[in-house]
DNA sequence: CTGAATGCGGACCTATCCAGTCGGATATTC
DNA sequence: GAATATCCGACTGGATAGGTCCGCATTCAG
């Protein structure tokens, strides 16, 4: 429950790669993959979801690959989990196919769907950058980038 | 992916209803299962986990029933998920058994970490008493009791 | 021109997990 | 002792996640 999926996982991994290395013109999805053990061929298609997405770009051929589409701090952590596992949302009314039937008699839908939105703030407030900054580093208490009002 | 269980869904509705009826002594699960049209048995096997982690009272026999075990302000939402769904994680590599076996290379963990325990920490911030007391009442800006520091 | 490297995209398989059901035992009251 | 409850384990069916396979399109080096 409540978990991000492998795919989305792997998919910062391969952004916070991507921005690790702004001196490539293009990395293969075979590169990156090799570089943490990730399932070349399924690293291949989540980087093309991301392409579609607009959040890279690619490039085919030899010595061919992917860059990022922006600066890796205008690409949140939302955007990525967005475009590889579809809208977000922790209820299960809303999963487009068959909600759950008890919608209208539910009464905690609507709180929850404030820590939804509380919890997409968070994710927000993340770019890749901040994941490739982070390297070894110890926390940085005065980055000031995350302070989220949660109001019930 | 990120969804919360269904039944993590029912308990939380359930205490709530709970908390909303303080006056009975105590709620059958067919009771609370009625009001809201959740499947009595399943919610019966919620209640009596919950039962288990302490947050509710039991009692059998005729005009038996469950009841809250503290205060609706002094359980959390975080508790309740807790007990009903196992720890929390957002990512793969906890999951005790069979863990992701990139965790090595892996260099997002910890800061998905991180945002794991700020998720974490706006669920402990909301209590049973929250979601009562929300009812068709706008929100309340200033109630102040969630206010999140994420510090990647 | 040709072939290797690469992206693109669908079909497919499989294991796991969730939601819900069933059956039976035990406890309490009337 | 009958009715009403909680309690507990086992089971099933369906959904989804994770991963594979194969064929095609694009680009570039020699
Ligand atoms: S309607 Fe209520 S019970 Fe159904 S999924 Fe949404 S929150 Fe959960
Ligand atoms: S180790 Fe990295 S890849 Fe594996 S589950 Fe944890 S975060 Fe995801």
């Amino acid at each position: 429950m409540l978990k991000l999926t492998k795919k989305a996982d792997y998919g910062l991994m391969a952004l916070k790669y991507l921005a690790e290395h702004p001196e490539a013109v293009a990395l293969s999805a075979k590169d990156v993959a090799d570089a943490y053990g990730i399932p070349a061929q399924l690293l291949a298609k989540i980087l093309q979801q991301l392409t579609k997405k607009g959040l890279l770009r690619s490039h085919a051929g030899m010595n061919g690959g992917y860059a990022l589409a922006r600066d890796a701090r205008e690409i949140s952590a939302f955007e990525v989990i967005l475009a590889i596992d579809g809208p977000f949302f922790i209820t299960s009314c809303t999963k487009g196919t068959k909600a759950c039937e008890l919608t209208p008699s539910c009464t905690i839908k609507e709180p929850l769907a404030r820590v939804n939105e509380t919890i997409a703030g968070v994710l927000k407030s993340i770019s890749i950058q901040d994941l490739a900054e982070h390297e070894h580093q110890p926390a940085k208490a005065s980055e000031g980038h995350g302070l989220v009002a949660l109001t019930l």
